[in-house]
RNA sequence: GGCCCGGUGGUCAAGCGGUUAAGACACCGCCCUUUCACGGCGGUAACACGAGUUCAAUUCUCGUCCGGGUCACCA
């Protein structure tokens, strides 16, 4: 028995699984030809953030679109940062967005696949296997010093003027320990944390080739990382290698926050003996600060709109934020949409090449451009629906306006829906109650503020003869010649070409008299379609309405 | 600071040696229209800068500048 034996032994006497019994116990997948095996791995540290979203679908559209594997990893290997229902945010994130991976974790305890466990804390045993194994190879050592000889080293390597810093070469003290001091410490059971003895040449550089980035080359890590932390529990860096070897990932695919990494998680590959898998780099996603106007990344503090959960209280369609997602995952995506309107974005060919290299700005204006399509084709039924099961968590006043009258606020919704080319005014539920205002006295504002080519003693006049000719009863077509009829009696014409072509002759035209209607009705310039609007409020309400702007009107004179 | 990544209109982006440098969002204008919308058409606006290589550079090389990332017993 070697030294090194002797110490895997020491250290990991009671680990008796081998890496060998993993390897048989997590077998190659039996998958076709091209097929990509991708996993998306979060810490429960708090919400699920949007640069997640993002990651988690890169990783299923590629394992959808090779006929692969999805997978949804937890990497909970630090307890100090771990939040208490961290776990439930991502999965509450991804159900409300209805995204789903094929293995892993699927709910706070339930989880299925063949490859599991899938949360790291249960993983425990592999992750002693292999380093009990290298250990016994020579290739990891226990390491004793403590957080302050750390310090002290760091600040010893910034004042000699070290090309880096780190745990390498002759600050690495407890690299050479023998076995007899170490199985010294060990009786005094000192702390230590084992550390990954690293071959590496800083003068030699490793070539590789990332997905998104290309060609990379960068300098051999030489730093001997921390493979088990002091309470044994793995580092990333770690736990990385070992997960993914064993559960056969083939792509892994990781925000550019780990392209720094990259030497040493191949150089640990190497040294455990195993493949080293496709690295797919993605993209930051970042936003422009207010204050600044600096470009930087999200920041889980200063923007609320960096959770997912920030797109479900403001009430975003889940399809429009996907939509939006997939357009700056590939940028093609918006014409195959064009061509594909009602497809499943899954039967997208999603190809991780075309996504850019650079990291990008979240644009909510275009966002709302998409949401706003999106929801323009739905139903007036989907649409309540969808809004009123919005309302009932985070809009209490509307949930109870819709409550009332289920049947009223879909006719609400229907307005101008069912016309080959729909008005697009709803980009989220949470403009909806403004939208609907004025059918519900509870919240109508009333708004009598006229245009400016527009005069009080006009609009007066205006609803007065409207009133003298108004019934609800009237069809669309009577109701609209009824407007226009009273136009010209008042110096309006009925004729917009008329009043483009000679505008001095007529105080305005027919929009404009509609306009003074719209106000007294709704209190506003904007809104659908004005008589199916009168159809809903009624007779009474209308002609309450209006005798209440005609006098308001009068006052104003 | 060392190392790494990136830099095409305001934003997202095609193009990757020779193009009138696509498209989408936003913005502006016009048209359509029986109101509001929808829609249609058009417009403003870009290859960070400087050297090189080349007959030719947004595309290749180098430098500069700018932005981002990373240098933990965090992921």
């Amino acid at each position: 028995m070697t030294d090194n034996e002797k110490l895997a032994e020491l250290l990991f006497g009671d680990t008796d699984k081998t890496v060998e019994y993993f390897e048989e116990k997590y077998p190659p997948r039996e998958l076709p030809e091209g097929a990509r095996v991708t996993r998306f791995a979060p810490s429960p540290t708090g919400y699920l953030h949007i640069g997640g979203l993002f990651g988690a679908l890169t990783d299923i559209l590629t394992a959808k679109a090779s006929g692969g594997v999805s997978v949804l990893r937890i990497e909970d290997t630090d307890k100090k940062r771990e939040v208490g229902d961290g776990l439930e945010a991502i999965i509450d994130g991804f159900r409300d967005f209805g995204l789903s991976f094929d293995e892993g974790v699927t709910g706070i305890k339930t989880q299925k696949g063949a490859y599991g466990p899938y949360i790291q804390s249960e993983r425990l045993e592999i992750y002693w296997a292999v380093a009990k194994k290298l250990v016994a190879e020579g290739k990891a050592y226990p390491c004793f010093c403590s957080a302050e000889e750390l310090d002290g080293i760091r600040t010893q390597q910034e004042k000699e003027g070290a090309p880096f810093g780190g745990y390498y070469g002759k600050w690495a003290k407890c690299r050479n320990l023998t076995y007899a001091q170490i199985e010294e410490k060990i009786k005094n059971a000192e702390p230590y944390v084992l550390r990954f003895r690293s071959d590496g040449d800083g003068e030699k550089r490793i070539v590789f080739d990332d997905i998104i980035k290309g060609k990379m080359e960068v300098p051999e890590n030489v730093i001997d990382e921390v493979l088990l932390k002091s309470n044994k529990i793995p580092t990333y860096h770690f736990a990385h290698v070992c997960d993914d070897h064993f559960m056969r990932t083939t792509h892994v695919i990781r925000g550019e926050e780990w392209l720094s990494s990259i030497a040493k998680h191949i150089q640990m590959f190497k040294a455990c003996g195993f493949k080293t898998p496709k690295y797919a780099h993605t993209p930051q996603i970042m936003k422009i600060d207010g204050e600044t106007g600096a470009k930087r990344k999200f920041s889980k503090r200063k923007d609320p709109e960096a959770a997912v959960s920030y797109f479900v209280r403001e009430g975003y369609p889940k399809e429009a934020l996907i939509e939006y997602l997939m357009g700056l995952l590939n940028s093609n995506f918006e014409d195959w949409r064009r061509a594909n309107a009602s497809a499943d974005i899954f039967s997208f060919p999603f190809n991780l090449k075309k996504m850019s290299a650079s990291g990008c700005l979240f644009d909510l204006v275009k966002l709302a451009d998409i949401s706003k399509n999106a929801v323009s084709v739905m139903s007036a039924q989907t649409v309540f629906d969808r809004v009123y099961e919005w309302a009932k968590n985070y809009d209490g006043e509307l949930y109870r306006l819709f409550s009332l009258d289920k049947e009223k606020a879909v006719r609400i919704l229907n307005i101008d829906r069912e016309n080959p080319k729909p008005r697009k005014d709803i980009a989220k539920w949470s403009q909806v109650k403004d939208c609907v205002s004025y059918f519900y006295n509870e919240i109508y504002s009333e708004n009598y503020t006229l245009p400016q080519n527009i005069t009080a003693d006009d609009a007066c006049e205006i609803i007065r003869a409207y009133r003298g000719v108004f019934d609800v009863r009237d069809d669309k077509q009577v109701w609209f010649d009824k407007i226009r009829s009273i136009c010209a009696p008042l110096g309006f014409t009925a004729n917009v070409k008329e009043y483009k072509k000679t505008p001095d002759a007529f105080k305005g035209h027919v929009g404009d008299v509609s306009t003074v209607i719209r106000i007294a009705l709704t209190g506003r310039t904007n809104t659908p379609d004005l008589h199916a609007i009168i159809g809903i409020l009624g007779a009474d309400e209308t002609d309450a309405r209006l005798a209440r702007a005609e006098l308001l009107f009068k006052e104003k004179n």
